[in-house]
DNA sequence: GTCTATACGCCGATAGAC
DNA sequence: GTCTATCGGCGTATAGAC
């Protein structure tokens, strides 16, 4: 593709280092220096490629945004029902140590950070408006199938997408056991209930 | 009450100062050196009073629990529609831009920390634990009296808890206008569609 | 593009006087 | 209990050689 300047796989490199001290050490312990170090280069280096600590970080959420746009397309067809119920398990399902699961920590972090800052706020909202657009096309979809209610599907998607997010949060940052299974079974419960059309 | 030596008073001070500096700076900001400014004090006295950030952090967020119980009993009587209605509306109908819709802010930057320090975890989950026995007692009286259906107390009172929490964390950490909006129709939707026991 | 070396500030914590 | 002074460490960012 593009014939960049070398420059390109050491930023990519960054990009991954980033994302594992993230992973490790979280937002509040993330340093130029340690992702110099899981990058095995200077400090400085970072630096040159990024001229400062924000723009590093930038950088990396837009990274990951675009890595996360890929994933949603994997979300496929298939009933609006079914990728509903895809999406939902994508959620509630990740495994709870592995370094996504770790990540995903980090993210949480990211995410409170974006309140005071202008910048990580631009870009997670952005993620959050595509997650949005995504699920409330699949709800728009089932109501145009005839599978789904004539509810609102943007504040339907709105609900699901803050409930699950709660969940995983709730997980994540607290001792919370029941929180993904009893959440599990209330979407379930809401789905039935409220979205799918009665066939009698 | 108690006839405690009088550094009762300072500590107490230093609680409301903590809160100030949060609410103001966020919690990655938080320094013993702000608090101490805060206060009207010296920064060495912080620590006289706690040994480390870490213990005076801790003593803070017991001193909110403290606060948010007594809040708590505020919601009173009524049917158990009328209480649901009043915890929903509570959470939803924040002034934005207040210094307690601030602290919000920092209160979500401490839920984050929570996921990788066990002490302020231990808090936060108490903390969770008492607005889900509330949230599930207000359903089950609601069953009970026969307001409500035969639904499951605990995962309703969860289910309602995370959505609501994500609307308000969506509100306060991105450009999303719509969150609380949305999530207040989805609710009441909700409530009726699932919740309220059909009388005809 | 990448390195080493370093300036400079801030923070948590402690020592010691009152 | 409260203060001033200070230590040691770390983090961002820059200077300058290769």
């Amino acid at each position: 593709m593009s014939s960049d300047t070398s420059g390109t796989d050491t930023r990519e490199q960054l990009m991954a280092a980033t994302y594992r001290v993230l992973a490790e050490r979280g937002f509040a312990n993330l340093t130029t220096q340690r992702v110099a170090d899981e990058a095995d280069c200077s400090q400085s280096l970072v630096h040159y490629h990024y001229d400062t600590k924000d723009d590093l970080v930038v950088a990396f959420l837009e990274w990951v945004h675009e890595q996360e746009t890929e994933w949603l397309e994997t979300l496929g067809d298939g009933s609006a029902e079914r990728r509903l119920r895809r999406f939902v398990d994508a959620q509630l399902s990740i495994p709870a140590d592995d370094e996504h699961a770790r990540f995903n920590v980090a993210f949480v972090e990211l995410a409170a950070a974006a309140a005071r800052n202008e910048r990580y706020r631009a870009v997670l909202t952005a993620f959050s408006e595509r997650l949005q657009a995504t699920l409330a096309g699949i709800v728009r979809d089932g109501i145009e199938a005839g599978e789904f209610r004539q509810v609102s599907p943007e504040a339907t998607a709105r609900f699901l997408r803050y409930a699950l997010q709660g969940a995983v949060q709730a997980d994540l940052t607290l001792d919370e056991p029941e929180a993904k299974p009893q959440t599990e079974a209330a979407v379930d419960a809401y789905v039935e209930g409220m979205l799918l059309a009665e066939r009698d």
